[in-house]
DNA sequence: GTCGATGTTATCAA
DNA sequence: TTTGATAACATCGA
């Protein structure tokens, strides 16, 4: 589910929330969402006080005193929800973090992908899920940008989406940029010109930017920290909007695969490679 | 009831 | 090097 912009507003929401409060105890519901020992995140965490919350990709990085963080990948539906522990129990809730101020913060992934990890403070520049991520989307150069995707033979979609890459982009917003800059999906990175790479870096960061700015995009069930629903979706310009107008142009949106994903289009606008 | 799809990513085969 | 298929899982809509 969530890519950079809901990433992002979880992290800002868990900053508001979680920062200088306490773990008492932790209880966990399924331990397969844990990474490692989930035995270590019970007995290491209680005491601890939640120092920073920060976004690398669409990872989440909380750092806690006494030299541990705490690593979490929502993958397609995962949700960290600050909750008075009053509140329903809502169905897939795997784990909970009771603060010492008697709130909850509460992991919920309905299809268990997601995962929660505890690492090493000192060494997170070396943890595997970090070290391997590409620049981050909002803070690369445009000519660093285009140097890095020019390197590469493959479709533009997939390579957009590949962390290793860039970190953070997802498919709403692969789509959503390779439709403000004009490129087909399918088109080879290191055939498309520099003028429509230069147009691709900017279309990325206004696009994310734009999404961030409503709270990101509530597709099936993205929520804040605070339980609220993102507004981006009614922004798309082609995400799920198949057989509906272009917006630029008037001709139907149509929706084709690109390396397994669901991919939208204007057949027009973007204009197909001709290999 | 069945099938295919869903915002992610790891892995394997070709 | 790149790709496609597959798998993890629950749910929804056709």
């Amino acid at each position: 589910m969530p890519e950079l912009p809901e990433v992002e507003c979880v992290v800002r929401g868990l900053r508001r929330r979680i920062i200088g409060r306490t773990i008492q105890r932790v209880t966990i519901h399924l331990s397969r969402i844990v990474r490692g020992s989930p035995l270590d995140l019970a007995e290491h965490l209680p005491g601890r006080t939640f120092r920073d919350v920060r976004r690398r990709g669409k990872l989440i990085i909380i750092g806690l005193d006494g030299g541990l963080s705490l690593l979490v990948h929502l993958r397609m539906t995962g949700q960290l929800l600050w909750l008075a522990p009053e509140a329903r129990l809502e169905k897939h809730t795997h784990l909970i973090f009771h603060l010492t101020s008697g709130r909850h913060l509460r992991y919920r992934d309905q299809r268990q992908f997601g995962w929660l990890q505890l690492a090493e403070s000192e060494y997170l520049d070396r943890h595997p899920q970090i070290a391997q991520l590409g620049p981050e989307p909002l803070e690369i150069g445009r000519d660093a940008f285009v140097r890095r995707l020019k390197n590469h033979r493959r479709q533009i979609k997939p390579l957009l989406m590949d962390q290793i890459v860039l970190a953070g982009l997802g498919n709403i917003y692969a789509d959503e940029s390779l439709f403000q800059a004009r490129i087909h999906p399918l088109q080879r990175a290191s055939r498309v010109s520099t003028v429509k790479l230069n147009r691709l870096h900017t279309a990325i960061q206004d696009v994310l930017c734009k999404a961030i700015d409503c709270s990101g995009s509530t597709v099936r069930q993205f929520r804040g920290t605070d339980g609220e629903i993102g507004e981006f979706q009614n922004h798309f310009r082609v995400y799920d909007r198949q057989g509906q107008p272009c917006l630029r142009c008037g001709r139907p949106i149509i929706k084709i695969r690109v390396g397994g994903r669901g991919t939208h289009i204007c057949v027009r606008c973007q204009r197909a490679p001709k290999n």
